[in-house]
DNA sequence: GAGGTCATTGTGAGCGCTAACAATTCCCGT
DNA sequence: ACGGGAATTGTTAGCGCTCACAATGACCTC
């Protein structure tokens, strides 16, 4: 292997090469404009020739640009953190940044304190912190550090600069979806207290019921897994027969659970209860039966997010405004056919 | 914001402070033994008192170690590379590592390349590339760079050094299970054919049906998408009755989709054909029905291939092989009921 | 009390690069 | 042929840190 070698070439050495200073070398790599050309190729060439590459930290340190961001995360594995982060990977490639990220199984304040000090001694010049729960966005605010953090996901009710998808309206949309098929009333099956996105979903849900003159039933709770929802799912079937025709589920996963446990306790879906999921995972289509949910537009919320920091550390003023909210979409599938109150219509 | 301040203190501000030289300072940092403790506290409170933070481009301009690591991935939203990533992350962050992670939504030589070089220009000292494609593999012997490169999921047959799970061995315990249920045959959904980890989980299967003297059925294919599961499903619901009762889907997001074609087509699962799948996503647990699945163990996956990337970092011979395997772990659920092969008998 | 050892602290150099400025070369009009 | 401006190239000085080594001082031994 190559790399075995004792000191990689420095831009000295190609200078020397290319008979040249090692300014010139610097020049030509920066596509700096006067450079003869035949200069230019005869620095190429020993540049070529040599395998040489620029040496990041030395050029980090003289420009005081490390061209690195951070994310911090949790939950990773779960289809909305991961998608945001491909996004946001994406979007500061575009834009020439390197990302660095931390994945956190728990978001305390402890933990996210370790992952800034961990990025900051990576050299970054900004963090997005795709931090839900509302512990993290409090902890965020006190642990000021020396670079931008913008925040994600964590509503636009904080100090920080974030960028959020509408959980409030996303909720309208699968609340009234299900009214307008009319359903009386919707149940809901919420997320985690303490996860902004949860409460904000919840309030959208609320609010929808209240303008249509309903008096919400007491929310479920669950912790987003399959599990809680099969759990919450077995206590909603209970209610069928009693005023449950509808349930919108804060997410897809708990979804699916719901999806199951109604079918072990013979209740068919969408005939006997229609159910609304959010997310859209890519399996959702082929749940049993397909799922109406709601969709999130994750790679906007990427691109929007590192806009914003990039602002930030530039020291620009944000060129939008720095509470960037996004518009989620309505997916209609099966598991919402149009309600109609009495029981026995067949599905296609 | 503290970041708008024109310039970070240094290590000789902090020195100033404290009424000694810089050097002291960076004993102090470097947890150096010989420092006075009177002179430790002092140090250490004009740092805190100064926020003060060393400058990691200086260090490793100098220290010549960047203590940074690069991933490259594809298809990084899916459960199966997002767990790897996550333990990845988690391994390299507790050796003391960053890790900068580069996702690409296709696999090819270009974008590889221009990964591997964007990683570079983020001075990483050495590469895990999540690559299972095998062209990428070959594309990957080819781009020699100045830093070590670690496969994950390319499979053992490789020049480079790669950490994989035993794929084959995976197959042969979904498809003995089934054998050993009663089937008399096992149909199979595979993969896409550049995926080295489909080629080998359709070797797996061939082997063990041909080790049991039963001549496989023709293999369908898939591209790894509950879509494609779907269609393939729909496939295999005409074979039932004409000698299918088993069905081994190379990934779970598939199986579902073939759970899904097969209950349309009023094909129960698993009194008439059971079905496993592969990857064990949370959600497997609650489809319908719960799928029997092959579980890989992520968390040694990405342990393993920090070490052995660290090792080859350090230039220390590897701890253990350099071509590691990990064994997979079969987890049966309803999808597989014991077969019985009269029809009829109802499930719990 | 001279000499030696050890712990502690300071000094100087240089990692590889870019930015600012200085020097040189080239080309043009006259 | 010659001055002047633009194009091209070189020189120098750090960026902030760690390493090697030098200097200082405290303490001990005989």
């Amino acid at each position: 292997m190559n790399h075995t070698q004792l000191r990689p070439p420095t831009m000295a050495d190609v200078a020397r090469l290319a008979g040249v200073s090692h300014q010139t070398v610097s020049r030509v790599l920066g596509d700096h404009p006067n450079v003869r050309d035949e200069t230019r190729a005869r620095v190429q060439r020993a540049i070529e020739e040599m395998g040489y590459r620029r040496n990041s930290s030395a050029r980090a340190l003289v420009t005081r640009r490390t061209r690195t961001l951070g994310v911090v995360a949790s939950n990773t594995t779960l289809y909305g953190p991961a998608s945001t982060l491909f996004a946001l990977e994406e979007a500061a490639r575009t834009e020439g940044y390197v990302v660095s990220t931390v994945s956190l199984r728990r978001l305390t304040v402890e933990t996210l304190s370790e992952a800034l000090d961990h990025l900051s001694q990576g050299g970054v010049e900004g963090v997005i912190a795709l931090a839900p729960q509302r512990s993290a966005v409090e902890a965020l605010a006190e642990l000021r550090q020396p670079f931008p953090v913008v925040a994600v996901g964590t509503g636009t009710g904080v100090e920080i600069p974030s960028v959020n998808v509408d959980q409030r309206l996303g909720a309208r949309l699968a609340t009234g979806h299900l009214l307008a098929s009319g359903h009386r009333t919707v149940w809901h099956l919420a997320g985690p207290e303490d996860w902004q996105e949860a409460v904000d979903r919840v309030d959208g849900w609320r609010a929808t019921l209240e303008e249509a003159g309903v008096e919400p039933p007491l929310p479920l709770g669950g912790d987003w897994s399959p599990l809680s929802g099969y759990r919450a799912g077995q206590e909603l079937a209970g209610w069928v027969g009693r005023g449950l025709t509808a349930v919108f589920v804060a997410n897809d996963q708990m979804a699916l659970g719901v999806l199951r446990a109604l079918r072990e306790a013979g209740v068919r879906t969408p005939q006997d209860v229609a159910v609304v999921g959010f997310d859209d995972i890519p399996e959702s289509e082929f749940f049993a039966p397909p799922l109406t949910t709601v969709r999130q537009d994750f790679a906007t919320v990427g691109k929007r997010s590192i806009a914003l920091l990039l602002d930030l550390i530039e020291g620009r003023p944000p060129s939008g405004t720095s509470r960037v909210a996004i518009e989620p979409q309505l997916v209609v599938r099966a598991s919402t056919f149009p309600y109609v109150p009495q029981p026995g219509n067949a599905p296609g």
